[in-house]
RNA sequence: GCGCCUGUAGCUCAGGGGAUAGAGCAACGGAUUCCUAAUCCGUGUGCCGCAGGUUCGAAUCCUGCCAGGCGCACCA
């Protein structure tokens, strides 16, 4: 809770040749709860006042022996550390009164208002199904979509769709030869993934395939009639799928602006390059030399005159700066292309951009087999449909299993099988490979989704059974809660905001799954251990006041990471 | 060959300068006349990949090495 930093930085300050800031940013929660409930470490004084700091916490201490704070009840010197302790009943009234009061918007704040900030992901390729790599990007990214609205910025969440390139090339050559009309309309993704499977099967024996698909995406830059018709169809008919699984994970985004959306602008772009001075010809493509800042060159047009990849991103980087005059710009795209992002910002840099600074990429580790990393090519993918079917399946034979007699099992059953896949994803951190394991997925014990979900929904029962009297807020039933367990959840609540902030600055929405499954696990404990509706008078209003606010925390934290939270299961 | 990322308990992973390195899973034992046991409590395990260095202090920062992953001009 932030009052007790500011009550103690100005109490050091008053003592110390130190600005309250200063002191603010050194104070940290003690490992273990018997060294106190924030530290101030004197390490740094030691050469100021040329003491051991043991010494000097000693006499800190000593100084401070005799008096108490509004939130914080004694200071002791342990070791190298002045460690303040708590006053139970101040401090947890005024963190439950600040949830009770802010509720919704508890560790929401306002530091990023005024500030767009542009989050590219998702970011499908168009006529390949949506596998389960592609979870990654989209959760990641809606997450960072949330947790920076909740700062106060305004999020845009832009859908860059894989929707020109190469690949359409060899789609309408694989269609053209072996193309199906009712099996195309029977089942569009899952038959134009077979083309493409197909297309490079036959490839690896007939490299003339490769020309004719290049030929073809030359065709459609060029608006070659037949070949934009093919093209329209195929996007046409995998934006309806992809709807439907965006749907289902309850994601919107801004704008569905996908390569091809850059394309008129492709001619300016690379009209700049060369007014800057910046490209040069080689092997009659145009490329722009990155030696001199330690990357491989880029190549921005081929020799047949087609684009690239990182010319249409160029281009989108301009479109959204000049569009959205973003403060910050988020790419969730994956760790292996790395490079690409770099040389990316360079080239923007180089061709004075100041605001090329302001272009972050946040990578991800890839989801793997045991065996060997997944390949839309080789047809070695597991779609993300049929792992959302699983884990609601598993989650309703769960459900009917433990709780046969709920009311909305298919409502109770999306939430936990869905936020399972999510959090999944979202709990580690982000930049390391997952290994693909059915048995992982499936599991819902443990620190997992359903873990965090399920004290919720034991919340809601109790409250529930309470009668609706206990949302009334009361000063004096809030400050009755000074059992171990009671305080360790209030301090777990109390921490929620600073968990934001931090997932936000390192772009790591991992920091708040890791943050709800300690406070599922602060709750669980005071759960077993402080009977609530058994309880009776003031304290019985107490705990209900706590378990609210708990729920409360939850709740938001989950909402930050997509995630519902079901008031039953 | 060059560059980037990762290496912590049997397995999956937190911790990313600071106090005795922590969870979950798996194993074993216990808790339910009481708020949904998808829970809780207890038991055991660590050359924090290896070797140097910086520091009062290193799992954490730096260098080298080893192992795995990912990239490195006409794919995205």
């Amino acid at each position: 809770m932030q009052k007790l930093k500011e009550e103690i930085s100005l109490l050091l300050s008053s003592c110390l040749p130190l600005e309250p800031a200063v002191i603010e940013d050194l104070l940290e929660i003690p490992p273990d709860p018997n060294f106190g409930d924030l530290a101030f470490p004197c390490f740094t004084l030691a050469k100021t006042y040329k003491k051991a700091p043991a010494l000097i916490a000693d006499e800190l201490a000593a100084g401070l022996t005799a008096q108490k704070g509004v939130y914080w009840g004694r200071v002791t010197a342990g070791g190298p550390y002045l460690n303040f302790f708590i006053a139970p009943e101040a401090y947890g009234r005024e963190v439950l009164r600040e949830v009770w009061k802010e509720g919704e918007k508890y560790g929401h704040c306002a530091i990023g208002k005024g500030r767009n900030v542009t989050i590219d992901y998702s970011s499908p390729n168009i006529a390949k199904p949506f596998g389960i790599g592609h979870i990654r990007s989209t959760v990641i990214g809606h997450a960072l979509y949330l947790i920076f609205r909740a700062l106060g910025y305004s999020s845009i969440g832009v859908n860059h769709l894989g929707d020109w390139g190469t690949q359409f090339g060899k789609l309408i050559v694989a269609y053209k030869r072996w193309g199906d009309e009712d099996q195309l309309e029977a089942d569009p993704v899952d038959y134009l993934y077979r083309l493409y499977v197909k297309f490079h099967q036959c490839a690896e024996e007939d490299s003339s395939l490769e020309d004719e698909a290049r030929l073809w995406f030359k065709k459609l830059e060029e608006e070659n009639c037949e070949a934009v018709d093919y093209w329209n169809r195929f996007r046409r008919l995998s934006l309806e799928n992809y709807a439907l699984i965006y749907q289902l994970l309850g994601i919107e985004f801004e704008h569905y602006h996908g390569e091809s959306h850059y394309n008129k602008m492709l001619d300016d772009v690379i009209e700049l390059v060369l007014e800057k001075g910046i490209a040069e010809e080689s092997e009659g493509a145009l490329i722009v030399d990155l030696e001199p800042h330690g990357l491989p060159p880029v190549m921005l047009r081929k020799k047949d005159g087609a684009t690239l990849y990182i010319t249409r991103d160029l281009a989108a980087a301009i479109y959204r700066k000049n569009t959205f005059d973003f403060a910050l710009s988020l790419y969730v795209v994956g760790a292996e292309q790395t490079l690409h992002f770099q040389q990316l910002f360079k080239v923007l840099e180089l061709l004075g951009f100041k605001w090329a600074k302001d272009c972050v990429h946040v990578p991800f580790g890839l989801i793997r087999f045991k065996e060997g990393r997944m390949s839309t090519r080789a047809g070695k993918i597991v779609l993300l449909e049929e792992v959302l079917k699983r884990s609601i399946d598993m989650a309703r034979d769960i459900i009917e299993e433990k709780n046969p007699d709920l009311a909305d099992k298919e409502r109770a059953a999306l939430a936990v099988g869905l936020g399972a896949v999510r959090f999944g994803d979202l709990s580690n951190d982000r930049i390391k490979n997952i290994e693909f394991d059915w048995e992982k997925v499936l599991d819902f014990s443990g620190e997992t989704a359903a873990y965090i979900q399920y004290a919720h929904a034991r919340i809601c029962s109790i409250l529930r059974k309470a009668g609706p009297d206990c949302g009334n807020w009361n000063d004096q039933a809030a400050s009755l809660l000074i059992k171990e367990e009671e305080i360790m959840l209030i301090k777990t609540l109390a921490i929620l905001p600073e968990k934001i902030v931090a997932a936000a600055e390192v772009y790591r929405p991992s920091i708040i799954a890791r943050y709800l499954v300690d406070v599922a696990r602060e709750f669980n404990r005071f759960y077993h251990n402080c009977p609530v509706l058994s309880s009776t008078g003031e304290l019985q209003r107490g705990r209900l006041l706590l378990i609210g606010a708990t729920r409360q925390v939850i709740a938001n934290g989950l909402a930050l990471l997509g995630i519902e939270a079901p008031h039953e299961m």
